[in-house]
DNA sequence: TTGTATGCGTTATCAA
DNA sequence: TTGATAACGCATACAA
């Protein structure tokens, strides 16, 4: 049940520069000055202002700044999904630092939907943002062309390839892959299995597969025998997944998980089927989430610096912005943290 | 190293209504009708319009149109920290929720910091927000008044107390803590202790603090001496503080962590000093956050229907912002999940 | 150092 | 059903 609003409220006025001019004895210019350029107003006006602003408790609008400034100090985030550490952790980083510079962030999820990505570009976009931060490269090429078009600069994270024209922060998905897969085959597994997230649509996702089946041609296996599902990011399909891929012929010695996420679902699916990790069957993940190193068996997975990703993408973009410079991308390093849940396999 | 932008790309201005219009050979009004309420204006003018948006590729400016409208058709939420699970799938169930009905979520974090919650409600409020979310009740009573002043409603969520004013979505910390510490005292256990977050500035790590001295006092345990640790939320801070709280005398066979982050602290304490859970000290969590279930042993902790809060949050904002009314508060119910971490104490 | 005047891109009121 | 036109609240070029 709801109940109308109280009539003994009513909706006195949001002040407005004129009244602080007014009050001030001041032009609307002055006011104007005092809050975006202090220094340009001798103190004893700007005082007067001041105290008028705060008897008025006055605070500037936004969306007219906006309109009459051209731009926002509001740099527009777009990411797949803020109910993962990895995102949460990286964005939270990114903030603090925009926050530093005087910079807001808006924050947009698309839920893995490529559709719905583009919606929130263009809507961030719409917002005034003067920056934007993507996830991945994967995306039609007629955004790009449209940001370009507004001349809204943006910055691709948490992925990285020598030869795009857009400028990125991240890593290779596809080398750490193949780092950790040499790793597993060197153990001496040759019956591998993959539980990835879709590759449609998810560039990461696909480069890390990519990681793994370049590995393994290295080691001559045979890449077209791997069974791969692709499934969702959680650990419940993480589950089933792992049930399903220990039902293929050969059994796999080693199943590599997309992320941590995944992985932790296969660790528990094990456990439940009464097999011990490593003996049974290795397993491994991607990101290093603080689950990863306190699961038990701990999981042997990719380290990658989501805070540190997130930190200077915040500075590239505000340099993108005020500068209107394009940086070179950077590629960040990630490494094997090699845990218990990869061990050689049975002989 | 930066490279100028090239030449090459010159800033293409951005379409406006005017042009749009133009193009059409409408008056802008018309073409405003078009995109806000199409009914109004006959087909064959309609398809010209839209013809024209599409071969201009318009998107409506989102400042102006605040500007003019006086909405935004956009909800703030502030919240402590994106890097806390609980808030991340909160929020993101809370922002699907809101674009199921067209409205776009702004997200600011505070870093659990009270001035910096402040300003960011202010920041919100001047970008025109049309309503909030906010966390908890405590903060400066100033913010409502001037929440109140601008008429943007706002809604508390995890949080509930029965005799406010001001509507909320939550419950009660301390009833629920209380409900799992009357459980604890149940086993026997007399000599406990707690680690908490900061309880100046956090209303739920107070109540929940409140709550394990609530049900003490009901079985008639010495609440003074109880040790208490305050400290950050973090795996790290927990494990620093169960070590702590462990020298006490007489030593805790029970401690109680005011969320789940610090109680998997302490459970990776307990392993490191030697002690098994639940056998020398049984360890309780809050929130029941994914891992909490995984964890070994695995945890009792409160469970909280954080992803049922966030969706009927923005229900209930929605409604406040649209038909201006002011909801009943609802209290939402936890329950306990009693798993290996909580036995009874050696004796 | 301060003020005047104009424009930013929409929406909405009122007439036609 | 459509069109003129006046707000909306602020920033800024220019003048004083």
């Amino acid at each position: 049940m709801t109940r109308e609003r109280s009539p003994l409220t009513p909706e006195s006025s949001v002040p407005t520069l004129a009244d602080v001019a007014r009050r001030a004895n001041v032009s609307t210019a002055t006011v104007s000055r005092c809050l975006n350029s202090p220094d340009q107003v001798i103190e004893r006006t700007r005082n007067r202002v001041m105290d008028a602003v705060n008897e008025l408790g006055y605070a500037p609008n936004f969306s007219a700044r906006a309109l009459a400034a051209r731009h926002t100090n509001t740099i527009g985030a777009v990411i797949p999904t803020m109910d993962n550490a990895i995102f949460a952790r990286g964005i939270q980083a990114f903030q603090e630092e925009l926050g530093r510079h005087g910079f807001t962030l808006l924050v947009a999820s698309s839920s893995y939907k490529e559709a719905l990505e583009e919606e929130q570009i263009r809507t961030l976009a719409a917002r005034g943002a003067d920056g934007l931060l993507l996830i991945g490269y994967h995306r039609n090429p007629a955004l790009h062309e449209f940001l370009r078009a507004r001349s809204v600069p943006a910055l691709v994270a948490w992925a990285y390839e020598v030869d795009s024209d857009i400028p990125a922060i991240g890593f290779s998905n596809r080398n750490a892959m193949a780092d950790l897969a040499r790793l597993v085959f060197e153990k001496g597994h040759r019956d591998i299995g993959m539980i990835s997230a879709d590759t449609k649509g998810n560039d990461r996702a696909r480069d890390r597969l990519a990681g793994v089946r370049l590995a393994a041609r290295e080691a001559a296996i045979d890449v077209d025998r791997m069974p791969v599902i692709e499934t969702t990011y959680s650990i419940e399909s993480g589950m089933q997944a792992f049930r399903q891929i220990m039902g293929w012929t050969p059994r796999p010695t080693a199943v590599f998980c997309g992320n941590d996420v995944l992985a932790i679902g296969a660790l528990k699916a094990a456990k439940e089927m009464g097999l011990s990790v490593p003996e049974d069957v290795s397993i491994t993940g991607f990101d290093d989430i603080e689950i990863a190193s306190l699961a038990e068996p701990a999981l042997t997975t990719v380290h990658v610096p989501h805070r540190e990703m997130g930190r200077r993408a915040a500075g590239m973009l505000i340099d993108m912005v005020t500068k209107r410079t394009v940086p070179e991308s950077v590629e960040l390093q990630t490494d094997i943290r090699l845990r218990r849940s990869l061990g050689p396999p049975k002989t």
